[in-house]
DNA sequence: ATCGTCATTTGT
DNA sequence: CAAATGACGATC
């Protein structure tokens, strides 16, 4: 403790004296000194999360209060405390009268605020989430709290919003089960959905109208987006129904301070609508009464920093815990939200069959044997006769073109030469490939490293494989060739638009940067559909009707002249998914093939990624339960000629229902690694969402 | 980083 | 056999 802080006068000038220094700041240091601090009287001891990331250190430790800091020693506050020696940080969690500790007990350090930053319910959350994910309360902490900003919580707190009156819900009616959802909402049910959206949908309204019920209750709501495209999108949609003084937007990128800022007005229960990214699903709302993941199986739902939390399983989480509500929505369904539907912890909110069809635009698919278009620049560029017949309509109508093209970088696949069947293994389900990326070779499986040297396509019994190769992006020259005089506009990497005006263009955009048409698209053609399906993941068709209905959501519907090209076979299910505008009945599809090969989310799996040794030292100290099977190691990247490589990756398969077990293996594995200070860092992370 | 514990070495 | 030294592990 600095002089400063128990004489106020200290850091003002003085004038010139005699009077010895040295001697005032003996008295000082001794007043605050060690010797000299008094516990305080009641509840002296303080049990305090510390900010370190060590699994063998997960868990509380006491500290005294001392008698200056017993007013703002507060549970949830940050404190500052003296830990093996060094000043950390940590939270104080509990005020109590006794210790189990044996030893001297240390005072508080410091109070740095008495700032509620974690609140009793929000513990309770990242408790949870460090359970499910095998990983230390410190770091979950890390990820739901940001770092604090004195001088911005110094500032006038910002003042509560009154409910807003209640918006109608009329919107939700062109759904059956729309209504009886809003309904249980208001009246504070606990209901869970999972939302098919209608094709043009406008969802931030609905997903608005739902939010604004629930703060018409005096409750809270979270709603958790992709980017931060949508939470513009769905902020302006919050703030026109409910006030702008009920909702915040929290996005990355804002600068600490606005986070901060933003961040305190939610959890001192000044703001009741809560709308952002994926740090967002945190968010400690006073009263939670409603939570929102929109578009799930976006892959920008997972947290990239351990333990690596996933939205919509942390929004679950959250929902079971406060008895709340919870909406996975989207235009497509995942595998995950298929499951909650079929285990009936949620009801599906589908539209209307007939309403589905007045706004579905026309969907046509055209395979390899595509009638190339007469045209010589159409040729050029290897467009099909429809896709360009679509495009030229469309811009002669005045409206956009919107043209989807693959983001470079997908790991290419082996399938069978002939039916085009994704080639696995025949041990563990895993994908094959060619090690070292070769052209030829034998295939070993990317997962258990089993070679197979004489595989037959279990659907057409060829033996002919050939690499899913990604096709050369289609430049937006190349095409714009094609349209003489057309504008062409380009969104995707660095440079995302949001909206595009109504007038004739070609708008050429990476899956999930597809700005957002005034008045729809006339056209949309997703030309490189083997290349998103070819991806040699588990995700691959799931994904590639995810950004295809993402794409398609933007065109007007059919009898407005709405038109999606599809460059993929009509027999593929994401195909015949996307021509039917039935995204449940691909996931359900999807489920059950992952059923049948052992995939999540039927069963829990883990990855372990690092150096050889760290892996296999690892995979020898692990407990797992006797159901949990270790898939690999396996080489990743660049190998050797011996078949090594610099790093590698086990997986580790278990039951879903001891899925449970896995993360207290993980968690155990990890404390003793901790304690035993083993410098090579291994990366571990629990329901990894790419398994290539 | 620092402290306590416990085993080992050293001094009587 | 007691005191000094040091390795190790927990860390309030």
């Amino acid at each position: 403790m600095s002089p400063s802080d128990t004489d106020p006068l200290w850091e003002l000038p003085k004038p010139p004296s005699t009077r010895r220094v040295p001697a005032k700041r003996d008295s000082a240091s001794r007043r605050s000194g060690k010797g000299r601090r008094q516990p305080a009287e009641s509840d002296p001891i303080a049990r305090v999360v510390v900010d370190i990331p060590l699994a063998h250190l997960d868990r509380t430790f006491d500290y005294q209060v001392p008698r200056e800091h017993d007013a703002d020693a507060v549970p949830g506050c940050r404190v500052r405390v003296r830990f093996a020696g060094k000043l950390v940080d940590g939270y104080l969690v509990e005020r109590a009268a006794t210790t189990d500790h044996t030893g001297r007990l240390s005072y508080l350090e410091r109070v740095v605020s008495r700032e509620r930053v974690l609140p009793p319910a929000l513990l309770t959350v990242c408790r949870a989430v460090a359970r499910r994910y095998g990983g230390t309360l410190a770091d979950v902490l890390r990820l739901a709290i940001p770092p604090r900003h004195a001088r911005v919580e110094a500032e006038p707190p910002r003042a509560p919003a009154a409910p807003p009156s209640e918006p109608s819900g009329d919107g939700w009616s062109h759904y059956p089960r729309g209504p009886a959802f809003a309904a249980a909402v208001r009246q504070g049910r606990a209901a869970h959905a999972v939302w098919q959206a209608l094709p043009g949908e406008d969802w931030p309204r609905r997903l608005a109208e739902l939010a604004t019920i629930v703060a018409g209750q005096g409750r809270g709501a979270v709603l958790v987006v992709p980017d931060h495209r949508d939470v513009a999108r769905l902020y302006a949609a919050c703030a026109e129904l409910a006030g702008a003084d009920a909702v915040v937007a929290l996005s990355a990128g804002l600068g600490p301070a606005e986070r901060y800022r933003r961040w305190l007005a939610v959890v001192r229960g000044a703001v009741r609508i809560v709308v952002g990214t994926r740090a967002a699903m945190f968010a400690p709302v006073a009263d939670p009464g409603l939570y929102v993941v929109w578009d799930d199986g976006d892959d920008l739902h997972v947290d990239p920093h351990a333990p690596y939390p996933q939205v919509r399983d942390v929004l679950m989480l959250r929902a079971h815990a406060d008895a709340a509500s919870l909406l996975v929505a989207g235009h497509a369904r995942t595998a995950e939200a298929q499951l909650l539907v079929e285990t009936g912890w949620a009801h599906e909110i589908t539209p209307a069959r007939e309403v589905l069809r007045t706004r579905a635009p026309r969907v046509t698919p055209t395979g390899e044997d595509f009638d190339v278009a007469r045209d010589e620049a159409a040729r050029a560029a290897r467009l099909p006769a429809v896709a360009f017949e679509a495009a030229r309509t469309s811009l002669a109508a005045g409206a956009p073109v919107l043209v989807q093209v693959p983001r470079r970088g997908y790991v290419p696949g082996l399938a069978c030469a002939r039916c085009r069947t994704s080639a696995r293994c025949r041990r563990c389900a895993g994908p094959l490939l060619i090690p070292g990326a070769r052209e030829s070779g034998t295939p070993c499986c990317r997962w258990c490293g089993v070679p197979d040297p004489s595989y037959r396509c279990p659907a057409c019994g060829s033996g002919r494989l050939r690499a899913v190769v990604i096709g050369a992006v289609r430049t937006a020259e190349e095409l714009g060739r094609a349209f003489p005089g057309t504008t062409v506009r380009t969104s995707g990497g660095g440079d995302v638009l949001v909206e595009v005006p109504a007038r004739p263009a070609l708008v050429v955009a990476t899956p999930g940067a597809e700005p957002v048409a005034d008045g729809g698209y006339g056209a949309a053609l997703l030309l490189d559909g083997w290349a998103l399906l070819g991806r040699q993941d588990l995700r691959a068709a799931e994904e590639t009707l995810r950004r295809w209905m993402a794409a398609a959501t933007l065109v007007r519907p059919a009898r407005e002249g709405g038109r999606v090209v599809v460059g993929a076979e009509a027999g593929i299910p994401a195909v015949q998914a996307l021509v039917r505008w039935n995204p449940g009945w691909h996931a359900a599809l999807e489920l059950a093939e992952r059923g049948e090969l052992g995939f999540p989310p039927h069963v829990r799996m883990a990855s372990v990624e690092g150096s050889p040794d760290a892996v296999a030292a690892l995979l020898d100290e692990i407990d797992l339960p006797d159901s949990g099977e270790v898939l690999g190691p396996v080489p990743l990247g660049e190998v050797d000629e011996e078949g090594r490589a610099e790093r590698e990756r086990a997986l580790l398969r278990v039951p879903r229902e001891d899925g449970k077990a896995l993360a207290e293996a993980i968690h155990a594995v990890r404390g003793v690694r901790d304690a035993r200070k083993v410098a090579e860092p291994v990366r571990i992370q629990l329901d990894p969402l790419a398994l290539v």
